[in-house]
DNA sequence: GGCGAAGTAGGCCCTTAGGGCAACTCGACG
DNA sequence: CGTCGAGTTGCCCTAAGGGCCTACTTCGCC
């Protein structure tokens, strides 16, 4: 099942911070869940739910930036945040050129935890919103035949039908039925239709000299 | 005139640093321009020149950060490199977050410098690269005389001539000319070309209901 | 061996796209 | 007042898109 609700991922091995946090959090209406282990959290990972992570930079399991790195190598995109006691300048540039949100140093202020997660959640909201479209368009596109595939790829392109033909060693008629049954699977009526759908699902147009 | 080579623009008021980092950049091939004063860096600045700026951080003057506050403001894309001797976290994050390339601290590493500089080189070629063709599709857009950029925006659509006619209150034929002249000034020949180049121009197809 | 999916192909018919040519209106500019 | 650009429209033409029906082949699966 999938969850709907936003939710923030806590991991410190710090138990007091993990409280803290998760009262601060909880006032202002999110939702949270503490790991005080690295790896638990990374094998309770699930990418279905939407939320952001909060993580300790020093760990005695696993450093925060190889956990994020642990993150990204699975394909995550889960928004991270550190949290730190004392960190050092290379260190939050290393985190923050790798793609966290925010780098915070403890006591944390509430204001600045909050300004935070509000931006985590709306690149979380942002890169899922992408994420499903594209699976859906995905999903479609996988119910297409091979020769209705080929023909998509040279009607984004331009061609036309005769053309297409000529390419693929078929006759215009046969290109028009695939053409219109691959028309009728994606759910589009129009060829501009046709082509944002493709760009969005990175379709390479055939390319045909001239 | 436009130059044509990628340029390292140093910005820094110690001119000892200046000359360490130039002798630096200019045996490693890459041609530098310096400047001990921010302001003067920022007048001089001149975006149709590829090249990143590499700022130090604490300057009497004018403040790094507030520099790069200045640039983004005036709508520059020039890569920032912030060298600094005593940077701490929070700056150096909310360097990052504005979209700095890199954060070093002095004295800096020959290497990470390069490596540095290599990225932003990178970031500068693809933003140029960017900027450029969507000048170009916009000046061929700009001789598009009202009624054609409004039959653009309805075949993008997927509108047929026939409804483009109704909508915009005329006939097949009439839209049938401006159509063919609209193409002819785009330079392109199908609807799926035109499609892409309307897109990378954020032009947004006539919304018509149903 | 039958059955369905995929591909192919033909015919018929109608709609659309789009170019050529000619002509007309209207407002701006000199 | 004449000219020019933009917009307009009609007639005529070819080419292309696409729906619908039928029919054949090939391949894999039960």
């Amino acid at each position: 099942m999938r969850e709907a609700g936003f939710t923030t991922f806590l991991v410190d091995d710090d138990p007091a911070v993990l409280k803290a946090i998760t009262r601060l959090l909880n006032a202002a209406g999110y939702k949270t869940k503490s790991f005080s282990s690295p790896r638990e959290f990374l094998s309770a990972h699930d990418p279905s739910i939407p939320g952001c992570a909060i993580i300790d930079l020093v760990m005695s399991e696993l450093d925060g930036l190889h956990l994020q790195q642990a993150l990204i190598e699975r394909g995550s995109e889960r928004p991270i945040i550190f949290l730190t006691g004392k960190g050092d300048v290379s260190t939050s540039v290393r985190a923050m050129k790798a793609g966290a949100v925010d780098f915070l140093m403890k006591p944390v202020k509430r204001e600045a935890l909050f300004s935070a997660v509000l931006r985590a959640a709306k690149v979380d909201a942002l890169s899922r919103q992408k994420r499903d479209e594209s699976k859906s368009i995905g999903d479609r596109l996988a119910t297409l035949t091979h020769r209705e595939r080929e023909v998509l790829e040279y009607v984004i392109a331009g061609r036309l039908n005769k053309q297409i033909a000529a390419s693929i060693g078929t006759v215009e008629k046969t290109v028009k039925v695939h053409r219109g049954r691959m028309m009728a699977k994606l759910g589009v009526r129009s060829v501009a239709d046709l082509v944002r759908l493709a760009d969005k699902a990175g379709i390479t147009p055939a390319y045909v000299s001239g």
